[in-house]
DNA sequence: TCGTAGATAACAATCGTTGCAATCTGATGC
DNA sequence: GCATCAGATTGCAACGATTGTTATCTACGA
């Protein structure tokens, strides 16, 4: 994603308004590397703008993916989330709390056999993988073990 | 995913009874490569049993999963998948409307490289590749081209 | 055949998200 | 600096998928 100064740039150059809420989300996501759903940016940017809306939230993290500065993740956690970081890359999912991390891993030979794509046509390839993170682990075998 | 008939043994020996709305979901569910949600499972069953409700659609489905008898999966479509193929297989799945093919390939090269998990403990690698199924390609190449 | 643990159906409620309508405000032109 | 207005924000209603609740029903072992 874009500087939030470079986002304001965007968003002036595209018609489009620089509010003081588009401009909190925006440092919000600045090099945020927590993969927030929308209700988290909603939680910090209400912590310096209280009386922001979570719908505001939703139409500013919407036009950010619209434009391509934003990627926007299914990853089966209950919600979407977002994530600022474009650089082509693949996801941990801890599967007890959600908590979600990047995986940088060159996995170039993942390519579809064309015989086996049941003829589709395939654009993106998604990698995740599930598991548990460090600090589930570690309550893990503080309570099981 | 074990036959109607072993099911009804395997449901016994849990415990659990063997009633006729879990023995059509049984039968719907057996060799299933639609990847159905619970809603078109119910819409299925429906017409056989027009007074099964939803709920007891999504306990069963859930039972099943529970006892490893059926994938659950979420792709990004909106709802929860269900799938009775228990072989390792990855996903194609279409944007434009939602249909999913089971893809067999052997990735045993997608291995997380331990100093980049970031400490996770990996438990499953899930690869889904997102496209344009043919039906979907044909009617965007009529109406666009 | 009976008793009962467990299942079902109907309905309410939840969660994440989006639609809507009234009000407000950036940013342009004067 | 100020008026204008397209576009933004807010608050709330509504939505689809899913789960909780509870009264009623039923599979099945005794």
């Amino acid at each position: 994603m874009k500087s939030p100064g470079e986002l304001t740039e965007l968003f002036r150059a595209n018609g489009l308004k620089v509010t003081p809420q588009r401009q909190a989300i925006f440092r919000v996501l600045d090099g945020n590397p927590q993969h927030p759903s929308a209700e988290a940016v909603y939680a910090q940017v209400s912590t310096e703008m209280p009386t922001i809306s979570l719908r505001t939230v939703y139409s500013t993290l919407h036009d950010l993916a619209d434009m391509g500065e934003l990627a926007q993740l299914d990853l089966g956690t209950g919600s979407s989330r977002f994530d600022p970081n474009l650089d082509p890359h693949h996801h941990l999912v801890c599967e007890s709390c959600g908590t979600i991390a990047d995986l940088y891993a060159d996995f170039t030979d993942v390519a579809v056999p064309t015989r086996s794509a049941h003829g589709f046509e395939v654009t993106a390839t998604e990698i995740i993988f599930r598991g548990r993170c460090p600090a589930c682990r570690q309550a893990a075998e503080g309570s099981v073990s």
